[in-house]
DNA sequence: TTGAAAGCGTTACCAC
DNA sequence: GTGGTAACGCTTTCAA
């Protein structure tokens, strides 16, 4: 193993010259700094990481808690968690990953023994026990959503219910009076923070606009399509009408096929909007005007956030929103009579 | 922060005396143990992990290389890391998560700074170049899947060829002479390493027993069930057959679908085995009989593994073959004229 | 059964 | 612009 103290011989100069060029945290002249980074290369020298965090009171790792249960779905969540990894990396972090059980212990654990320099929380849950742990912890935490009781905590999100009422605005600018909204599973529901924010937006803003809606919550296999048939059937046989999805794929392509099979076209007989989808949805069969839900927005932001705490000690919680933004497609039709 | 010192002041004991109680590596009296413990509980005591890596050149955290690609199953993937967590949790460990570029980049980097004690690869390319790596690093290194160059590896993964030859036996066995295999997405195929592992076992048992064999790779989106169907039409018009199902949920689904559409029964008229499946088969809509594929199982071994390498340096690099299990559930029916 | 003290490899302060 | 050196908090040998 190489210790610093030889590329220290290697280069002719002191170890703390090293580490300081290394750093950047003194200003080192160009020629040694030269021989220090020939002698880093040849060495193929690595500060010691346990040697780093003694010594500098910085682990350089975030804890990332994310439950991962098995009634979630996978690759939203594995969009989050890469989104994560990539932001933190790029600011030189690591993330250490605390899933299961571990989720509140490990967060005790690696925030006591200063395992981290900081903690992100991703699959909020309502009644999120993670929360009080957050605030009790001296370690700064970010939440990637927003628990119910969020005081004092510091929450990173896309403004789901802002993006509820965008979506029925479009709608009812285009002259619609019933929406259909096909929302995720019972479970997320109660399990998850964000889906019923977006069905706030969507509620307020329909009352607001007299606009008549219809809340289905999709399957809890998200392969049977009977559901969303069923709701695509009943709204279809009505005339006037517009969906608002925030579900899966699977139920974006059940419906366009029922939409389909009745001879109808999106965008001139039947209008659609896809709700904080976090997948792409431009592979769908048919284009639909979106309002994405963009992990790498909020985990970069959730990442900047932690390392403002980190500088900044005296950095207050609060919540911050993210716009949503409105994608069209020609999804949207006018009102039939 | 509370050190190990205010431990020792409070027990009335030497730091010495604090660490060897709370390590075990040396016999403490029953009472000062308990004196110990209570200034330890008191105190809200936990080892600084920067101090403890460096002291005793043990970080208690695994490294995970998982790339987390978009192309991939995020179910089963997800699964993996889950039961990778959960494993090394269990024997004190933390996870690091390494995705992406990260894979090969921080591979390096992990090893060089000593930040972990091993390191765990999962999501193994046929062409993996975290192979080499592992090769050219001195930190011990398992592979969950085994790549086509494993050399000095030390490998884990359920006996992919074996399950393949399991099931056309059974299929054979019951006087089958025809054999569908609906397998995974072409890319798959090119990606990873397992579903052509299962492939040639299927194509080896097929050819020694005379077994004819039609081989389909399943759509790219795996909610596109034409490639599925079609197949199934082409194997049920011909009479006797019989489906080997390597593949997601959907697949499972479709397939099925079709032999109700068809007037047939499982295990009737129709014989289907699903190998190597990761998810739950007991929710589909008939029971299957099954070659499951166990994350935990794997990942377990893997840990196991690397903990090996961890105390016994000259352990010998090999790959370790899980056998597979057959979960019988009365899907095979004998052959048709 | 216990204690004293020598490291472990950095960082960062204090001198020059 | 550079060097010496005291921490950092723990593990582990050596002594008793």
């Amino acid at each position: 193993m190489t210790t610093i103290h030889q590329v220290a011989a290697a280069a002719g100069v002191s170890i703390s010259t090293v580490s300081y060029a290394l750093s950047g945290k003194r200003p080192v002249s160009e020629k040694t700094r030269l021989r220090i980074e020939a002698a880093v290369q040849t060495l193929g020298y690595e500060p010691d990481a346990g040697a780093r965090m003694l010594a500098g009171r910085r682990t350089n790792i975030f804890a990332l808690t994310e439950p991962l249960r098995a009634d979630t779905h996978a690759p939203t969540h594995m969009a989050f968690v890469l989104a994560t990894a990539v932001a933190a990396r790029r600011s030189g972090y690591d993330i250490l990953l605390l899933t299961d059980e571990q989720a509140s212990e490990g967060m005790n654990r690696v925030a006591a023994s200063n395992l981290v320099d900081a903690i992100l929380v991703l699959d909020v849950a309502p009644d999120d026990e993670r929360a009080d742990i957050a605030r009790s912890v001296r370690t700064p935490t970010v939440f990637v959503g927003i628990p119910d009781d969020a005081h004092d905590l510091t929450c990173v999100d896309l403004d789901f219910e802002s993006a509820g009422r965008l979506a029925v605005d479009r709608l009812a600018d285009a002259g619609h009076t019933a929406v259909t909204l096909l929302g995720q599973t019972e479970v997320a529901y109660r399990k998850s923070n964000f889906p019923r924010r977006l069905l706030r937006g969507v509620q307020d803003r329909s009352s607001e606009r007299d606009v008549e809606l219809e809340w289905v919550a999709t399957g809890a296999t998200t392969t049977e399509p009977a559901t969303v048939r069923a709701a695509a059937e009943r709204a279809l046989a009505r005339g006037d009408c517009a969906f608002i999805v925030h579900a899966v794929g699977d139920v974006h392509e059940a419906l366009l096929e029922s939409i389909a099979a009745h001879g109808l076209t999106v965008g001139v007989d039947v209008s659609v909007i896809s709700a904080a989808a976090s997948f792409d949805t431009s592979t769908l069969p048919v284009p639909i005007d979106t309002i994405p839900l963009v992990p790498q927005q909020s985990c970069d932001l959730a990442v900047e956030l932690a390392l403002q705490q980190l500088e900044n000690a005296g950095a207050s919680a609060r919540i911050h929103l993210i716009p949503p933004e409105y994608h069209a497609a020609g999804s949207i039709a006018p009102a039939r009579e």
